[in-house]
DNA sequence: AGTTTTATGTCAGTGTTGTTGACTTTCCAA
DNA sequence: TTGGAAAGTCAACAACACTGACATAAAACT
């Protein structure tokens, strides 16, 4: 990458427009390889990749609100209302009335949603964990940082506030 | 990142599955990034992603058959026919019958998709530039890396014959 | 106490984008 | 030359986003 020091001694970057379009296409064929994996298994069992975000961050933050669930999907109620109704008929998520404010619905993974949940990440995670052998370790460092970037701001907070509750 | 030196000098990484999932979430997190600026745009004039997908790649290789695409996007024939068909009738492409083989369709865009896909191209290309000056080069550098081994074996011929005819 | 706000859920309608199935036109090879 | 493969098109359907309107219950505020 071509790159220059300056007086500052603040790194620059010159980065031509052929550079930054490689980065999109390989953001782009690198996401689609990232589900594709959750997507054939969602497919058999009849879900979609609604559902299994749901699935996800419920699994990462069990108890959680719909609220918010909304607030870190970014969809409207109404659209994860349709996945939730089906999870919950499903019985792969339990909904509970709280009991400190009972206007508010926790949300549980089911014994039945923690066996999804847990085979469609271990799918993922495999696919993240060959990325990451083949790549190596000061890429995955790199790769990191640079999608923190590429975050909208408000949604790394979402992502800070469970890299700080987690061991990373 | 965990780091050990095998015996026989390969480096082994050692990822909990924590650290996977924190790579999942930034991934999910940062394409939703990513994706926003452009959407906006679309949605101003009525287009959706795949809209966007399209211009991309037949600005990218002027006169590429719908065949071609196809393999590129992942989808069927007929969803980007739908697609084609709109921006064909918006006159943001041009479909020329081909002249060796009259089946193939060679597609080009016009003044008013050129447009188009400069002002998009334009806001996603800001947002990634930003992304890579936050993060730096080393960063950027494994940012590529990691992508490329996450994708599906079949989409980084697509990306590596983009890459070889082009300038990096 | 009465009003407003918040959290959640629902119904109806619409749009984008994916799918499969059936079809035409064109090309090529047995 | 005929039959099959390839390229593209049309129609219908499903998933999942969206908006808008409305309902209920609980909390918060005045």
């Amino acid at each position: 990458m071509s790159e220059r020091q300056s007086p500052g001694g603040q790194s620059l970057l010159f980065l031509t427009d052929e550079q930054l379009r490689k980065g999109i296409e390989a953001m782009f064929f690198a996401y689609r390889g990232f589900t594709a994996d959750p997507d054939r298994i969602l497919n058999k069992y009849g879900y979609g990749r609604a559902h299994h975000r749901a699935l996800h961050f419920i699994s990462r933050a069990p108890g959680t609100t719909v609220n918010n669930l909304l607030s870190i999907l970014g969809v409207t109620k109404q659209s994860l209302n349709r996945v939730l109704r089906t999870l919950i008929e499903d019985e792969l998520v339990e909904s509970r009335v709280g009991t400190r404010d009972k206007r508010e619905r926790h949300l549980f993974l089911t014994e039945n949603g923690t066996a999804l949940e847990q085979e469609l990440s271990d799918a993922q995670r495999e696919r993240m964990r060959q990325a990451y052998r083949e790549a190596g370790p000061e890429a995955v460092q790199g790769f990191r940082t640079v999608l923190e970037a590429m975050m909208d701001t408000d949604m790394q907070r979402h992502f800070t506030r469970m890299k700080d509750s987690g061991h990373d």
